[in-house]
DNA sequence: TTCTTACTTTACCGAACGGTACACATTTTG
DNA sequence: CAAAATGTGTACCGTTCGGTAAAGTAAGAA
């Protein structure tokens, strides 16, 4: 008996471990021992060790965000890939109970590795969504300041839900973001 | 030559490294080295290893926002409670240079450790803002929202401001959130 | 001055760290 | 079928991990 996988399975089972143990914190034999793969196999996959295993997990993050969201955010129609947005992003932050690699990555050292990444990361979403909110009929400088504080609101969102341990209150952050996004485009 | 310490000059130390690097990244060979201290020295102070070390630096925080927030929000002129709020949060994190380590805390596994002072320091904070808010003319349920909408868009600033390596971002979002709240409050 | 207390230094421990080497098993290809 | 390519398991490397033990040093109390 053997199992196979090949990159593009692993590279979840990776996001869910650094986001729960940080990057210091995933050690190899922790990433083993939850995932069941071999460092064998984990070295075959990615010869530069944790620093790339980490890389590949970030730029499958990124993927998904410019696909499900920024995207959208940029070609769609305005208010609703805006909407969108909001219940995509709480699908998949799980109401909290998940949080944000890259948010989290920008707060430590860890950030020195990949800055190049988690700038990327927010400015591309900010923009997005700065745009969606222009197209919807924000001038510019408050679409700007309006963007910031939705990205920058679901980060804390995610901050405070899991200090309290109390889900109830990142939703509630998200939809009260929602409502101030929408008196401002209207 | 030999300089000999006590723990109260040991703490503010300890509290910058734990940012910097998180505590699974502050490891014991990383703390002699930056502060000079022996791990004799640190055993000495903190028999209870790294998890006592920690522990020492969130109370000392929790301490600080007691006496410099927390106490005014609560028995000070609430207007002036908050404005002072704004600019001591805005010092204490060095304009986002400086995180919050309960924040980081909260979000991997190092939150099981702590998670009693982690849920204190915020709902302390939360409560202590929304008194200030009531006293100031909001109905109860707006000042749990705008309290709860003021720590968590701190959080968020921090995140973001690192994240995109630009402190002006930090301030700004200060300000958004301290106008948001004076006049839900006028 | 001597004793005690407080603190530091140094050497050391077993375990775990990230990473490597390579034989081995399994598919895929010709 | 055989051969090549792909992926896995295991043993091992030197280093660093958190933590301990105890000798040594300085300062205050008796």
């Amino acid at each position: 008996m053997k199992t196979v996988y090949e990159r593009a399975d692993i590279v979840p089972l990776l996001a869910e471990i650094f986001r729960e143990l940080g990057y210091e914190g995933a050690t190899l034999s922790r990433i083993t021992e939850r995932t069941g793969i071999g460092k064998g196999s984990l070295y075959h996959f990615f010869p530069g060790g944790k620093e790339e295993m980490a890389g590949a997990v970030l730029a499958d993050i990124d993927a998904w965000f410019e696909e499900a969201v920024y995207r959208p955010l940029r070609h769609d129609d305005a208010r609703q890939a805006i909407a969108a947005m909001w219940t995509n992003v709480n699908d998949y932050f799980r109401s909290g109970r998940r949080i944000c690699l890259v948010g989290a990555f920008a707060l430590d050292d860890t950030r020195e590795r990949f800055s190049a990444a988690i700038g990327d990361y927010f400015i591309r979403w900010i923009d997005a969504l700065r745009s969606a909110l222009m197209r919807a009929g924000c001038v510019e400088r408050e679409a700007q300041t309006l963007a910031e504080e939705g990205v920058c609101g679901i980060q804390g969102a995610l901050v405070l839900s899991r200090a309290l341990a109390d889900e109830t209150v990142f939703s509630r952050s998200l939809e009260t973001l929602a409502k101030r996004l929408e008196t401002a485009t209207r």
